[in-house]
DNA sequence: ACCACCTCCTGATCGC
DNA sequence: TGCGATCAGGAGGTGG
């Protein structure tokens, strides 16, 4: 699952590749994902620049702005023309190198929406996104947790509050400040909420720079998925022991969603 | 207004 | 062996 430093590659893999380029046609084969108004209004367009906005990746182009989010399991690969289509490419855009670029998808719940230099950043999804934690103002995000009456895990997920962490770093985030994820969020200190976006800057950063290391070998493999191994403390290592004590890892589920935590070293 | 829960979708895995 | 049930999960939508 991308988040934040994954679509970070994914993003500066595609700029290196795509920049300057044009998009001469595009294939949809799964409707659902890109109307034809958009797909009209893409062909022809120049990419001029890749941005990224939390999870969201904002092809910047002449006239309109592409904004992809990739969801679960959305990826992106450069493939020459007369290679066959794959089952699960629903999107190939045909670029002026003779390239295709095709977006990769198995459950199809990644989404493609075309937006205008106007109105792209006061208009959903991007006018709904909160800061990142490299960006955010810790006192700001205590006020705002403050606020509210949810578990901490559940807010960290919530892009409004906080932008580009998903499942696995919001367990790996509350492992680095040893915090149980269940704790409430106005039960959070200013001096948590400082150390929750310290180590959530850190970790992402981590993992930016192991994805940085990847970037290469993606690029000389024509692919492109932004997925690499950051050692993982607690996220999807059920009954493993801690890093820490040594006490299994535990699971469980907070609002609809795996949580992992050590229920020795995250008691406050 | 706020928050819990449902939905989209497919492949992997599990139990019988 | 094979088949149905269950699970995974980001974010928008729904409903209490």
């Amino acid at each position: 699952m991308p988040e934040l430093p994954e679509v970070e590659t994914v993003k500066t893999v595609l700029k290196n590749r795509i920049q300057g380029l044009m998009i001469r046609d595009i294939d949809v084969h799964y409707e659902r994902m890109m109307d034809e108004d958009t797909r009209s209004a893409l062909i022809g367009q120049t990419i001029l620049d890749i941005t990224r906005f939390g999870k969201y990746i904002c092809f910047m182009l002449t006239d309109v702005i592409l904004i992809s989010h990739l969801r679960m399991e959305g990826r992106y690969f450069f493939k020459t023309e007369d290679e066959p289509l794959l089952k699960h490419e629903h999107i190939v855009f045909h670029l002026s190198d003779g390239l295709s670029l095709r977006y990769h998808d198995t459950r199809k719940f990644g989404t493609f929406d075309l937006r205008t230099y106007q109105n792209y950043l006061s208009t959903k999804p991007l006018n709904q996104l909160g800061k990142e934690p490299f960006d955010i103002d810790p006192k700001a995000f205590y006020e705002a947790l403050k606020k509210k009456h949810i578990s901490i895990k559940t807010a960290l997920l919530d892009q409004t509050l906080i932008a580009g962490i998903g499942n696995i770093y919001a367990d790996e985030i509350l492992a680095r400040v040893s915090i149980i994820p269940h704790r409430y969020t106005d039960e959070i200190t200013l001096k948590e909420a400082k150390e929750i976006v310290f180590a959530g800057i850190d970790i992402l950063n981590a993992a930016i720079a192991s994805g940085g290391t990847t970037i290469r070998t993606y690029v000389s493999q024509l692919g492109v998925s932004g997925r690499f191994q950051l050692k993982l403390k607690v996220h999807q290592r059920e009954a493993e022991p801690c890093d820490t004590c040594g006490r299994p890892i535990v699971r469980t589920v907070i609002n609809g969603r795996s949580s992992f935590y050590c229920t020795k070293c995250q008691k406050r």
